[in-house]
DNA sequence: GAAAATAAGGAATAGGTTTTCCTTCGCAGA
DNA sequence: TCTGCGAAGGAAAACCTATTCCTTATTTTC
């Protein structure tokens, strides 16, 4: 039916097809001006008729602005940047803002490249994600546009961040085991390295601290892998054969917990109850029983980091430092109280 | 140091501080037209100096080009669609082209507005991603750019597809458990509904009988879910206690059926083998023992994709109908010969 | 030494839209 | 009849770059 026109049509043909001249075309499709109703009614049909688009280059270059923003990650947009991406997409869309996307595959090369491609875009603004909320470089200072991390963290203080509240994360898992009558409590986690882990072991054993108890022996810092989950369980197991309940530091690390839970005679959540980060859906569900888990919330960050980037496009002065969004708790199966 | 003008530096103050005119800037920027090689350093050196970069707007008023293209998914940037992506990418920005990015959620009329959006912003092309390879309504007949579908296909025969070799694909499972001696074969898999299931069964089966054998019972069809693996495990077992072994339609299947395996007695991989389907590397990884599996190449499916995509937007005549790109076996324990 | 060719670079146009400023017309008031 | 005003819409500038066409000065050729 609507045989398209490969031809693009300008709003001069417009103009012509409304006979009116091109300026008042673009009043009346506009709402600007001084006009008779009945032109304005003459002009939107026959934009209407054929088609017509504004060019968005041409009002860019008119208004000097491009109403896009780039995306950076390093994370190939994996499990952690894509629930950021959606919520920042949320946000911008709103705003008539469109993203361009780069994956750096965490190549600073690459990285420094495509900033380089993004401004020459003349991008308003920049986001920054990546795989772990671990502070990294700098991506460039002076920048002529204004930056928003997420996600992940810039290593000068100049920079703003936006990154869960692994601290909280830590002390939610706590103080629901206390409350589900658990004290007793080990913690299975990721290499010590990592700001993350040391947050979440810190939220965790201060949290007890506050209830009057303490952590099962030592944190228990390894991979963030199902293996060492299995691994770490062992250990636990070993110098505290009476555990109540087992705080991961991710959900793959919970997989493997549960597992040789299990396998040593353990019920879950009767014998142990555990506790997994992350709420990665595939992991969490596929683990037996299915896994209570604290949830970052990647969405709401993706969503403030975009807001603030709105905001300092929109002339708001620029923020600075690291902003914590609040991880909330999913309950399942695996710390039902019997 | 370099104190960054939020000043947008023009080709005409690049001009003016090299002492020539707008035209002739611009020709020694570009290497075109007669100038002294002089004038080109002065004019090259004042750019530098300013930090010029052309506008790529005004650019592409004029060119009629936008070097962009537009990229719209239903998975929220899942699992598959991201390494198609990033294929895509890759293909795309040796071309100097960027990627805008469109979230569908799998909402019809979201699609629709992404598809107008982008079409406004004149992007040169589309391609469009799923979730699944499952046939989908077009995007839109008589679009005026070119459209390419990736790890999804279009219901309509007018549009071009490029998805994995399903069929292929489990063909080449079915040659590998049979060179390395197996003959009683079962199959756990997703929903019959879905083609990717079927034709993977197909390659199966029709790969064993060539080699004169068949598969043991018929293809269990259930979900594609780590818990289905456990109970077609189970079904198949009963069923058939010697069966050597499992084809599986997912990763996520092959672990449930791993795990079922184990805990009926069974050794992995010397009593019974397990083949997944997807490669997905924290399923496979966490898999007890590591799972062999097939990989559906999904950055060549989309360095594929993109590429005709250029090729159309050169103007080359438009692709019709589905390529399909052949799988490979990524071998682990969980088939090693004992 | 004059005509022609070449080198070097300037002026102007195009691209599509928005906005500012101007023109024209009809009509009210004096 | 003239002045003034508001309504309606046209003309042109602006945004920034690339390119085509010209102009000017220099060199070559006979």
């Amino acid at each position: 039916m609507s045989s398209e026109q490969a031809h693009v049509v300008t709003i001069r043909e417009v103009a012509a097809a409304a006979g009116v001249s091109i300026g008042t075309a673009s009043k009346a499709l506009n709402g600007r001006g001084k006009l008779r109703e009945e032109t304005r009614a003459r002009v939107s049909a026959a934009a209407e008729r054929l088609g017509f688009r504004p060019n968005p280059l041409a009002q860019g270059l008119l208004q000097g602005r491009t109403y896009t923003v780039g995306l950076v990650t390093g994370d190939s947009f994996g499990r952690f940047s894509i629930p950021v991406m959606l919520g920042a997409e949320d946000a911008l869309g709103a705003g008539q803002i469109s993203v361009f996307m780069c994956d750096t595959r965490d190549d600073p090369i690459r990285e420094q490249h495509y900033v380089e491609r993004l401004l020459a875009r003349r991008v308003e603004g920049i986001i920054v994600t990546g795989r772990r909320t671990e502070p990294r470089p700098s991506i460039g200072a002076d920048l002529p546009v204004p930056v928003v991390y997420a996600m992940t963290q810039s290593a000068s203080d100049d920079d703003f961040s936006v990154i869960p509240d692994d601290r909280g994360g830590g002390a939610l898992a706590a103080r629901h085991l206390l409350a589900t009558g658990r004290t007793r409590i080990g913690h299975v986690t990721g290499p010590e390295r990592f700001e993350a882990a040391r947050r979440r072991a810190e939220g965790l054993t201060d949290a007890l601290a506050e209830a009057g108890t303490g952590l099962a022996g030592d944190p228990l810092f390894g991979e963030w892998t199902e293996e060492w989950g299995r691994q770490g369980a062992d250990i636990l197991l070993r110098a505290h054969p009476d555990v109540e309940a087992v705080f991961c530091g991710s959900d793959q690390i919970a997989r493997g917990v549960s597992e040789t839970l299990r396998e040593r005679g353990r019920r879950i959540p009767d014998d142990v109850a555990v506790v997994g980060f992350d709420n990665w859906e595939p992991m969490v569900e596929g683990c037996r029983p299915p896994l209570t888990t604290v949830d970052m919330n990647l969405g709401e960050i993706g969503r403030i980091a975009a807001e603030h980037l709105l905001e300092a496009i929109g002339g708001a002065p620029r923020a600075r430092g690291v902003l914590t969004v609040p991880c909330s708790l999913v309950l399942r199966e695996s710390t039902r109280v019997s």
